[in-house]
DNA sequence: CGACATACGTGAATTGGTTACATAAGTGGA
DNA sequence: TCCACTTATGTAACCAATTCACGTATGTCG
């Protein structure tokens, strides 16, 4: 639980440098004396900080700034291209890669299109062909990748085995973590879509100034994502937020009965145009969204709920009855608002569970 | 979310203080070239903590061990005697008090019945009458009291204020944390009844071992408290758990049909003996537990579901026919445990509340 | 009473950090 | 061109926390 272990004077070494570097990327280019500043460490200390990683090749020093007061200062950067990250979204109809780099700036995105049917092979291959023609199209070497992570609807276990898809045919049982890992031969980690799409919303979406959120990832199938202080809650078996299969709650046939007779866009379109079914349709759809959401919102009490995946496109005709029918439901329903990223939001997530073991390499396991 | 400080030199010596102060409590008394080993830092180092945590109090020198080979090592315990702290359950029909010394030792308990019609006044006069009584039998001067914490049944809002009760008349709206200190002039905090019983279970009972925790507490009322990572998490409101309001989980209704025409006891009583419509009745009870419950199991996944409270004591008779229904209900169920303590878990795990906000204060805010 | 075992005490060395101050290297105006 | 001003850098002294090495103290055992 809580680390307990004695400290020796390279402990402070450790978080200083730690403290220093997430102040230098912040500030993108920094001086000595404006870092000392922002860190509250002294000058020295900054520098001497600074030159460890520079010799390790995570900072490098640019040219001063000109035209200014007095003696002008060495500038440092981060450098973001030492090494890069791959995020994979393997998804029921399209594979989604991005590749960034160290800042988590998105270099590169790859898309394909895959068939619902296709078996657990094919969708390897193509998610393996993506990766590499993502990171290839940027002119990246292979051995510059950190980590891949990947993320995919079903259950995904601690070792990133998916060990339950309902969707994906002949998914369950296959290690997407050991095979991502293949690609290029470094780290991969795997994890639920949602869990992942929750993760991007916090990282630089509409989830970034809370705690604990809960992210409902709503297409064919509807899943749940949490996070608890920021960070990804799987809960034991990767399981967490799958509320979807307590019959009670009635995800399973929510998406169905929306979907009888049209595709989603057009009666959520119909909706928006003030067709008098539509409406129906879609306010009973978000009823039943708001039973499962609302067993999750009194279960974890979030600071938010944010609502992604494909049907979210559907914006305030979906977002105010499901407010509304949420309200109801619970003693104090939270804030609900509709994802930032569409669908990259899985991708986007992938980067930053890669990035978070990324990181923890520069700064020494 | 993260700490991002930066250190000098004393945050080294804050965390080796920490790390021999753990050592020493679970040793109980010990010798320093003993602490050096187990903590791993240096004999000298583990001296000049303990030198400090004397000089404050915290530690004291006891007699050597005789007898042994060698120089005779100076020996050192914690002072569990240095300060108090009380943990108080307000229930609906009883207050249970308990002090305890700074190693959580439970050095008095103190009850009294209450009826549940009582007033909200009566409730805190009363509650405040059995801390005081307490504290005085085992006499201990109330200056010596570090900290107080308070559970109660509704929802307990982050600053100790009891934002909604339904089962206490008058009870919304109660500054507990706020009146509790004054009791002794201390801070004090109030958290949920059920999260307090998970705390304590995780403490010392059933659940030692596991770090994510749904603790299911019943009795005339259902309600549910959650540990992430072995920590509390009361959510936003602090109403995480509370399940028990959504309609399709069915808890409001279902103790009231357990004991329709009997006592709850009498019914388990019953079944326990074998008889046929007792046993329908308890299985028809367990199943609406086990929809509430499995709610929140696959929200949270959690490694562990603990069931407390009143009914609990009914044990395998309840025990069974919930471990069953709840496997129907979810994909991967959690292992299902009856609580440790019985009636004292409120109190103990408001021991352990208080506990950790006493210890903070020890290793300096 | 000496051999042995174990703990204690002291001083030097190391690492990491801070403060203080002299010095370097620019800008800007007379 | 030169001088005042501004800001950064370099260096030295010092402090805090920790470790290591080694000599010393204090007990038990045969």
């Amino acid at each position: 639980m809580t680390e307990l272990r004695p400290g020796d004077a390279s402990l402070l070494r450790k978080v200083n440098t730690k403290v220093t570097l997430s102040a230098l990327r912040r500030a993108g280019v920094a001086t000595l004396t404006q870092l000392g500043r922002v860190t509250g460490l002294s000058r020295q200390t900054v520098e001497a900080v600074l030159d460890e990683l520079g010799e390790r090749g995570y900072v490098r020093e640019v040219p001063p700034d000109e035209g200014v007061m007095g003696r002008p200062a060495r500038r440092f950067g981060f450098r973001a291209d030492a090494g890069y990250v791959v995020g994979v979204e393997v998804g029921g109809d399209a594979i989604v890669a991005a590749l960034a780099d160290l800042n988590g700036e998105v270099i590169a995105w790859e898309r394909a299109e895959i068939s619902g049917d296709a078996a657990a092979h094919e969708r390897l291959e193509a998610a393996e062909r993506t990766a590499l023609a993502c990171v290839d199209g940027a002119g990246v070497a292979h051995r510059r990748v950190w980590t891949v992570a990947a993320g995919t609807s079903g259950i995904v276990d601690r070792t990133g085995r998916v060990s339950l898809s309902i969707t994906l045919p002949g998914w369950t049982g296959v290690d997407l973590a050991g095979l991502a890992g293949r690609w290029f031969g470094c780290t991969a980690l795997a994890a639920n879509d949602a869990n992942l799409a929750a993760l991007a919303e916090h990282w630089r979406g509409s989830a970034q100034h809370a705690a604990d959120v809960v992210y409902v990832l709503i297409g064919h199938r509807a899943g749940a994502g949490i996070l608890i202080g920021g960070r990804l809650h799987p809960g034991r078996t990767g399981a967490a937020g799958e509320i979807g299969t307590l019959r009670q709650v009635g995800w399973e046939d929510a998406a169905r009965e929306l979907v009888k007779d049209a595709s989603a866009a057009e009666v959520f379109e119909a909706a928006l145009g003030g067709d008098r079914d539509a409406v129906r349709r879609v306010d009973r759809y978000a009823e039943n969204l708001a039973i499962g959401a609302s067993a999750l919102v009194l279960a974890i009490d979030p600071d938010l709920l944010v609502l992604g995946g494909g049907y979210a496109r559907a914006g305030a005709v979906l977002l105010e009855p499901l407010r509304r029918h949420l309200a109801e439901l619970c003693v104090s329903a939270p804030e609900v608002v509709a994802s930032t990223f569409g669908d990259e939001g899985v991708a986007i997530g992938a980067v930053r569970l890669a990035l978070d073991h990324a990181e923890r390499e520069i700064l020494g396991l």
